[in-house]
DNA sequence: CGGTGTCTTGACGGTACTCAAAATCTGTGG
DNA sequence: CCACAGATTTTGAGTACCGTCAAGACACCG
């Protein structure tokens, strides 16, 4: 498997897998274009940290000093709105890159669901090295094209989807990203609560709860425990996204 | 007002306004980040062309063999679902780019609200650019990142907001657009129909016209004909799309 | 001035939200 | 290993918001 696949999810012209030396992952995220002289490089200047379940990375209005490559793990990214409510934007992956915009501070909040390991990379130091190999730049834009696409489907997902299909679409969506890390795509790690699920979709948890319920009675989700599902039938479960 | 805030919504460090050659438009949108030299080439390789209402740019599914830079005018992305419903993800105006994807096709169908001017560069040619001009390769990334916010701002609207907020927040955020455009932010140009404004905030388009109703009799829109509105109070508008 | 498309308004029904309580899971400490 | 406390999930009942269907009003354009 190419890691440059893990969230582009289309074959790349790149196929040396050169794990970047400090990182030490398979899942290079922007590590994958750099050279050997680059990684080195690269090598020096990241800090590599373990971090706990439910660590937060950054919040919403904090200086964006620096960008957050996640090396394993999986995160959630949020925004608060005034009364309290939540909206999580997105559930990021091994290979995901956090935090990156041009902005003076970030515009959303990044917290862990599970324990991980994460690279951080200051500012400056991430300017100088898009300077300093282009392919990185190159690379970075990739993922940022990605992530668009990503939050668009999201969209779609979320405005003009019923609840069992949004949750459906939901599960749809976490294969498809285990594909790109190359795990297993009908055993699933599912580490977020129903609350974080409903908030992704824009459902209360109850209804997520009801949805899970019904998919499966309809056999099309089994949960194992332990934050584990398996998935039958992907098929099946695209036509209950779809609505069909 | 600088060109470059055209999407940013932030001051740059660049200030010189230097129009496009070909575009002639003062809402630079890549060419903001070039140098003469990079102008003129631009401007022989680029395809000015006037495009009515309703024109199609592109649909989801061609091939992505060029992008489009909106030159003036106004412009609607959107995705069909399987059974037809219609997912509005966004509206785009003068100085955004349609179509930038390094996938082998388009992600969304574009098309035109108004009349108006774009210009294509094939994607050889933007390739090409990218490498020659590493400001503009940064520019399109900030462009990019932007987008993304945007996007990101959406999926809040529509999934934490209630009708009568979502559409004061539509209301806003075209208030913004018009900001970075430079125009007046209380006289906005609104060409898109209820449907369309029910397919951007995920609402059928009989509670899209209830929440003008609504808001118009608080006196927050005044629509005066002609696809135009005023915003009399853009704060209040504001604590309404917040649910205060 | 008529025709077509858009918008508004009303009535009704359904989906999903809220509130509430019971059941299940998870992790911790004895 | 078991018991227990807290968190999470499930399920139920009632309600509210919004979608659907329908009809009439309005605006725009030839």
């Amino acid at each position: 498997m190419n890691p440059l696949d893990s969230l582009t999810g289309q074959k790349t012209a790149q196929s040396a897998v050169t794990p970047c030396t400090r990182c030490g992952s398979r899942i290079a995220g922007i590590c994958a274009a750099l050279d050997i002289a680059g990684l080195d490089e690269m090598s020096h200047e990241t800090r590599r940290n373990a971090v706990q379940a439910h660590e937060t990375l950054f919040r919403e209005g904090d200086p964006a000093s620096s960008v957050v490559m996640l090396v394993s793990g999986m995160a959630k990214l949020s925004r608060l709105m005034a009364d309290g409510r939540q909206q999580v934007l997105g559930f990021r992956f091994a290979g995901d890159i956090l935090g990156f915009t041009q902005g003076k501070s970030h515009s959303a909040d990044a917290e862990m669901l599970t324990e991980g390991v994460v690279c951080r990379m200051t500012r400056p130091q991430l300017e100088g090295m898009l300077e300093r190999f282009p392919a990185a730049q190159r690379r970075l834009m990739d993922l940022c094209v990605q992530e668009l696409a990503l939050t668009q489907d999201q969209l779609v997902t979320v405005g003009r989807r019923h609840a069992e299909q949004r949750v459906a679409a939901f599960l749809l969506s976490l294969s498809v990203a285990a594909r790109r890390r190359g795990d297993r795509v009908q055993h699933l790690e599912m580490p977020m609560t129903r609350a974080e699920i409903g908030d992704l979709l824009g459902l209360a948890l109850e209804t997520v709860s009801r949805a899970f319920t019904a998919l499966r009675k309809r056999g099309l989700v089994v949960e194992t425990g332990g934050h584990r599902v398996e998935l039958p039938d992907l098929e099946a479960l695209a036509l209950v996204a779809d609505g069909v």
